[in-house]
DNA sequence: GGAATTCTTCGGCGCGGACCGAAACGTCCG
DNA sequence: CGGACGTTTCGGTCCGCGCCGAAGAATTCC
């Protein structure tokens, strides 16, 4: 059998184009789902303007990234959440087994933010993240000894939350994803991005810098204790 | 924020493991669930066997598989699922939307039987696999509608046939997997991988050819109707 | 209109890595 | 014990690509 897989080459440019040690750095970056300009990649992955201008020339001619043109401005974000999810399972499984020590105080600090409460592109993360998940379980709104979906009593608690679920697609309601400083599963999805998005909007979470991480606000840690049963006090 | 995630370089070598057109078929090639001997991916790669001994060195060492001597022979398979799961979802990623032309008759002739019925390192698809799901999900065994995970009828459904359920570590019970041919979910996790084990070891399905095409025997014709209602006539 | 900002295009440099063939090593078999 | 076979190591070649700086295009601000 001398015949070469016909997908062959087009895993191979795909790997490529996350093969690169920059382009890697900006699709970790747009993981917080939000645009990013390509002078803030630039800076951020530490290359000049003119380099950086090529990497998201291939990465959206590869589909990886969407772009939106605003005068001068050049915001790029990953293309969808298929691709996004895409990234996270690459993460999650070079994700060291060991936690790697900190090289500085102010990456310590970071780092430790990010392990409490962060997003996933579009979902919640982290400690929180986990937290949810679990009380979902526990309660028996979400079920995962069978696989991982919302259960009858679970779509009635998003109902009366006042969380929408919007059936959009082929986006499966419940996905788990999984979490590459707990390495365990949390919830993805439509019903993951909804509770993140609610969170974000009814001020239960506020992000913090610029980048992914977030912390639970007052008003949150009551809503997480009345709904779930979850104390978020230390990922305040 | 000139930070480099810390985490961007293990993300670049791990898709630089896959983004050599090389590397990739044999992957792809590994995606069968089974073992290969060096040579045989030299020649199913058609590179000397001495450039595909320093590849097999490089995916073994990054992780992605898994050897055993035995003699002579350096025999090599895919490391774990979570493993072939990940080559699976890139594949999904680059799945072309337009079926690409094959270029010749036996091409032709092997793609069509790919699509008809393949293993996907350890569970079943193509249009058998959906058609499978599809009609677990039709009785009522399977539950896409809020995520993916069986229902107790579907747990009863599978001690009934005869089909062991081990739960083993962390990996779960039911899980989708995006079929690159079909564009759908199909099932995979343990239930997925038990069910094509069962078929094969059953004679519901035997191996064509070298690779992860495979076709329904006439017990299995019978077995699918009787256990499941599905018409696989057409996957012979 | 001119200046500042943002991004892109281009030429050129240098490193990394994929490839092969030849030779060495080990294993199996007659 | 010698020959066939599968695999590995090594030296050498060559191409691809990531990088920069300088110059150019587009847009916004003053």
């Amino acid at each position: 059998m001398t015949s070469r897989e016909p997908q062959a080459p087009r895993l191979a440019r795909l790997a490529a184009l996350i093969a690169d040690e920059t382009r890697a750095a900006c699709l970790l970056a747009l993981l917080d789902g939000r645009a990013w300009t390509a002078g803030e990649l630039a800076r951020h992955a530490g290359v000049a303007p003119s380099t950086l201008s090529e990497h998201l020339g291939k990465l959206v001619a590869g589909g990886l990234l969407a772009e939106e043109r605003q005068g001068r401005h050049r915001y790029v974000r990953l293309a969808d959440t298929r691709t996004a999810q895409l990234v996270e399972d690459l993460v999650a499984q070079v994700s060291p087994g060991a936690r790697p020590t900190p090289r500085s105080l102010r990456e310590a600090g970071a780092h430790s933010a990010m392990a409490r409460a962060r997003t996933c592109y579009d979902h919640l993360a982290g400690r929180l993240g986990i937290a949810l998940t679990d009380a979902l379980t526990g309660r028996g709104l979400l079920r995962q000894d069978t696989g991982f979906a919302l259960t009858d009593a679970g779509l009635g608690w998003f109902a009366a939350a006042g969380i929408p679920l919007e059936r959009t697609g082929r986006r499966p309601l419940a996905r788990a994803c999984l979490d590459w400083t707990e390495r365990r599963p949390h919830l993805a999805g439509v019903a993951g991005a909804a509770l993140c998005r609610h969170a974000l909007e009814t001020g239960w979470c506020v992000r913090i810098g610029s980048e992914r991480a977030v912390k639970v606000t007052a008003a949150g840690e009551r809503a997480f204790l009345d709904l779930l049963g979850v104390e978020a006090g230390s990922l305040r």
